[in-house]
DNA sequence: TATTCGTGGGT
DNA sequence: TACCCAAGAAT
């Protein structure tokens, strides 16, 4: 067992106090909703992103009650454009849970919260260490990044047997013994340095509380940390959207899950246009327009994306789906590039045809 | 265990 | 530009 120093918690605690962050929405609360709602928020995402999430989330669910009525659709719509879908649909389904299995109030332990939908082991150490001071560590990548070059850790971090490396280590630099309130600094703690000092680019070493300490400074070596692999290039495909428009409606289909935009309204999709032609009315396609193709990046995929747009009378009876009102998609869940397609002249030019 | 899930910002 | 990646979880 490699020795540890003894010396980071107390010095990230008393760096957080005084250099931290402490204005962000969610902080300042005890409330398990509020931190809850933050963290699932903030899973893969930027805060600047989450803040105006965030408030409407609290403007239309003020707690876990009111989120557990909600139809999902709604909370579809208020997550459309956050991405990663499946943290709304969890989202929804743990806050079911809370007041079916709970009585309506979130468990205080890690090791309960992290059997509810979509709240995985950080998460539910943030939720424990953040509301009831339990001494549990986070293991995001903040802290592989802050761990990485603190110890100078050659393992691959993307690799899952240095991922639970990574939570032996956090776990036993945490600090020996917990004082009131040290949890929530310590854990705020290791996110600011993260996010403010331990960057991954140009790490500002001269305001690290932990710069004595660290292996990798010692060793002159920092941009070696964290040690990670390249990611697989992503895989490319084309996508033709067909927007069957009705008067100042749009016809939509839920998305399948599992798959991508699970659980989100869009128009119907194919891998190819003869696919297009097969299921259309044969005098759709001499009417239809091919706009620009919009290119849409995903984690593991390239998206090029087709619109079609045709108007239409009425789609073939077969067809699952909805007429939506191009009035009212500010209520539908909607992929990002597909709300910014119906947000443009298209859809209203087609009309007017 | 490695892959699959969005989107926008930064370099 | 083409990456990287951001308070990860589920499968």
């Amino acid at each position: 067992m490699t020795d540890l120093p003894a010396e980071f918690a107390p010095r990230l605690i008393h760096w957080q106090r005084h250099a931290g962050r402490h204005g962000l929405p969610w902080q300042g609360t005890r409330d398990p909703y509020r931190v809850w709602l933050s963290e699932i928020m903030l899973q893969q995402t930027q805060v600047s992103t989450v803040l105006a999430y965030y408030a409407r989330f609290l403007d239309h669910f003020p707690d876990v009650a009111a989120l557990a009525a909600a139809p999902i659709d709604e909370v579809m719509a208020l997550w459309s454009g956050l991405g990663y879908y499946s943290r709304a649909r969890n989202l929804h389904r743990c806050a079911q849970a809370v007041v079916a299995e709970h009585g309506g109030r979130f468990p205080a332990t890690a090791r309960e919260l992290e059997t509810l939908p979509g709240i995985g082991a950080s998460t539910a150490a943030a939720i424990a260490a953040f509301c009831f001071g339990e001494r549990v560590s986070i293991v995001d990548g903040n802290v592989k990044r802050v761990l990485a070059r603190l110890l100078a850790f050659e393992g691959d971090v993307g690799q899952a047997a240095s991922q639970r490396a990574m939570w032996d280590l956090a776990q036993r630099l945490l600090p020996a013994e917990v004082e009131h309130d040290d949890m929530r600094a310590y854990t705020q703690g290791l996110m600011d340095l993260g996010a403010t000092v331990c960057t991954r680019t140009r790490p500002r070493c001269e305001a690290c509380p932990a710069s004595e300490l660290c292996e990798a400074l010692k060793r002159q070596d920092i941009a070696r940390y964290p040690v990670k692999a390249r990611r697989a290039q992503r895989r490319f495909e084309r996508w033709w959207l067909l927007f069957a428009i009705r008067g100042d409606q749009v016809w939509l289909q839920r998305r399948p899950a599992p798959g991508i935009w699970a659980g989100l309204h869009a128009p119907a999709v194919f891998t190819s246009e003869e696919a297009m032609q097969v299921v259309s009315p044969a005098d759709w396609p001499s009417r239809w327009i091919a706009t620009d193709a919009v290119a849409h990046a995903l984690t593991h995929r390239e998206l090029q994306l087709l619109p079609h747009w045709v108007a239409v009378e009425g789609v073939p009876a077969d067809w699952v789906g909805e007429w939506v009102s191009l009035s009212a998609l500010a209520s539908v869940g909607l992929p990002a590039p597909v709300r910014s397609l119906l947000s443009g002249d298209w859809a209203t030019q087609v009309l007017d045809q």
